[in-house]
DNA sequence: CTATTAATAT
DNA sequence: CATATTAATA
């Protein structure tokens, strides 16, 4: 019985790093992600509601800057962490104590592009004065996230940022095009990445303020997420470089946010069904799709 | 095996 | 909260 050899995942197919522009509009294939993924029955099943929005509502911030015309981000939520835990793990369960259900532990996080951005929004929009992690995390609003998994965030993406001054100090002049860093091998993590430039402004001379970066508030204000509607979604977005460069990868871009939920929502239903990569072994990672703006 | 990213510890 | 270090994953 080898069914896997090498490396072959029943569905999962390696759309490895060539999916540019060739198809990967299949619209007939797209499916709302806010919307009903799973007929009402299966989410009444797993005792799950099928509204997307869990959101969570502790979130009146007394410590709102002064400073910010962002309008309230739509946020898209994220995962949500529901207490119930399926145990089935591919056949491997025991009896004896082994995963106790109590406990869990975070498995891995996945920093997808549109969290990156979602991130990067929120500090931008906070300043960096209050781009501290606990701030970022709340405005971000996202579920499933936790102050260390930005506090953690935060300083990478604080030594991207100070490489890319220390970079193009005084002469810069081949930089065009802002975030241009050039070497798609240079940077991996944030290499790219929508990077509000006023944390980058190298000179700021005379007044501190950091003015208006681009009204990125441009977000979907409509209930219904902007999923099947733009170009499209590719369910298959593959793990790769967080932030790849814009440039051409910019055909398809919807989140994934990939925690290691401990249950199923419905999200990671058909996540795992559409983006589940296995690691070394036995290890998994999921990824869901909220919604994200471009 | 190396590189990169995320989690964790200090 | 920030930084450094360690672990995990790609």
């Amino acid at each position: 019985m080898k069914e896997s050899d090498d490396s072959n995942n029943n569905n999962n197919i390696r759309w490895s790093s060539k999916w540019e522009e060739d198809e990967l509009p299949s619209p007939d294939e797209l499916m709302p992600l806010s919307q009903s993924l799973i007929t009402p029955d299966l989410a009444l099943a797993f005792d799950i509601s099928t509204n997307l929005t869990l959101q969570t509502p502790p979130l009146p911030p007394p410590p709102r800057p002064s400073v910010h015309h962002l309008s309230q981000p739509p946020l898209p939520p994220l995962i949500d962490p529901q207490p119930s835990d399926f145990a089935d793990s591919s056949g491997e369960l025991g009896s004896g104590g082994d995963e106790p259900a109590r406990t869990l532990k975070r498995p891995r996080l996945v920093w997808t592009p549109q969290l990156h951005k979602r991130f990067v929004d929120a500090v931008a929009h906070l300043g960096i004065k209050n781009a501290v992690p606990k701030t970022i995390m709340q405005l971000m609003s996202v579920d499933g996230l936790t102050r260390e998994n930005v506090a953690s965030h935060l300083q990478k993406y604080r030594l991207y940022l100070k490489r890319v001054q220390g970079l193009s100090t005084g002469g810069c002049g081949a930089n065009g095009g802002g975030a241009g860093a050039g070497d798609p091998v240079t940077d991996h993590l944030f290499a790219s990445s929508p990077v509000p430039p006023h944390f980058l402004h190298p000179v700021r001379p005379s007044s501190d303020h950091y003015l208006p970066f681009v009204p990125v508030a441009a977000l979907q204000q409509h209930h219904q997420m902007a999923a099947a509607h733009t170009r499209l979604q590719p369910p298959f977005q593959r793990p790769l470089a967080q932030f790849e460069h814009p440039f051409l990868s910019r055909a398809g871009q919807q989140p994934g946010y990939s925690v290691g939920a401990p249950v199923h929502s419905q999200a990671q239903l058909y996540a795992e069904d559409l983006n589940m990569a296995h690691a070394n072994g036995g290890r998994k990672v999921l990824t869901l799709f909220p919604s994200g703006d471009d």
